[in-house]
DNA sequence: GTAGTATTTCAGTAATTACTTAAATACTGA
DNA sequence: TCAGTATTTAAGTAATTACTGAAATACTAC
């Protein structure tokens, strides 16, 4: 999952998954919305790929990317699941608000 | 929202999330949780608390740290969202999968 | 093949980041 | 006040990151 969060915080690259969402896209498309150059997009598109977040295939003469909802969904359960699973708090004692002095 | 997206992308980080998850917890606790010297630790709180999910309060000798669930659940809920609003496709047509040659 | 379009790779650079040690600050209890 | 503990700040360094322009690759249509 490490790649996923890191690929998260660039948003440049949450704007790529956001488009995503809305269906496949030529990387040209890609650069349009984002307004990035070609070697900069890129760029990003290698650590989406590297996260597995998106996917590509080649159709012609372009490349078509498309999100992976499978690895996007994992992502989401897990933060999700920071709300719902509190951990319990070892037995460890702390001091109260009232307690200095 | 970015110091947040920023903030999930250090595994260490994320760890204190998740201990903060079972309570509030000094600096050293917090240290020990994570294995990182104090000066590193200070490091990635003050990132957590730029991106305002974790408050801290003295209490005496100790700095008591805390989740900012208001914070924490409004950056859940926006991940959330991008598996429940997807974004329409623009009519810009894209060559489908035999269309090659 | 050749020209044109789409995209990636390469090599280098500037900015950001995580970390270190040492010194400073904030508090406690005697 | 002093010694001790907890934490932060400061200054510097090494690694990582996002970006650039230029060259290379992959394809299409003639």
């Amino acid at each position: 999952m490490q790649e996923a969060y890191r690929a998260l915080a660039d948003p440049h690259r949450r704007t790529i998954l956001r488009v995503l969402r809305g269906g496949e896209e030529t990387a040209g498309d890609l650069a349009s919305a984002t307004g990035l150059r070609p070697a900069a997009l890129t760029h990003h598109l290698t650590v989406l790929k590297l996260a597995d977040l998106v996917r590509v295939e080649r159709r012609g003469q372009y490349q078509v990317y498309s999100l992976n909802t499978t690895v996007f969904q994992d992502l989401v359960s897990e933060v999700l699941s920071w709300l719902t699973e509190p951990i319990p708090a070892d037995g460890t004692p702390l001091p109260k608000s009232g307690d200095s002095t």
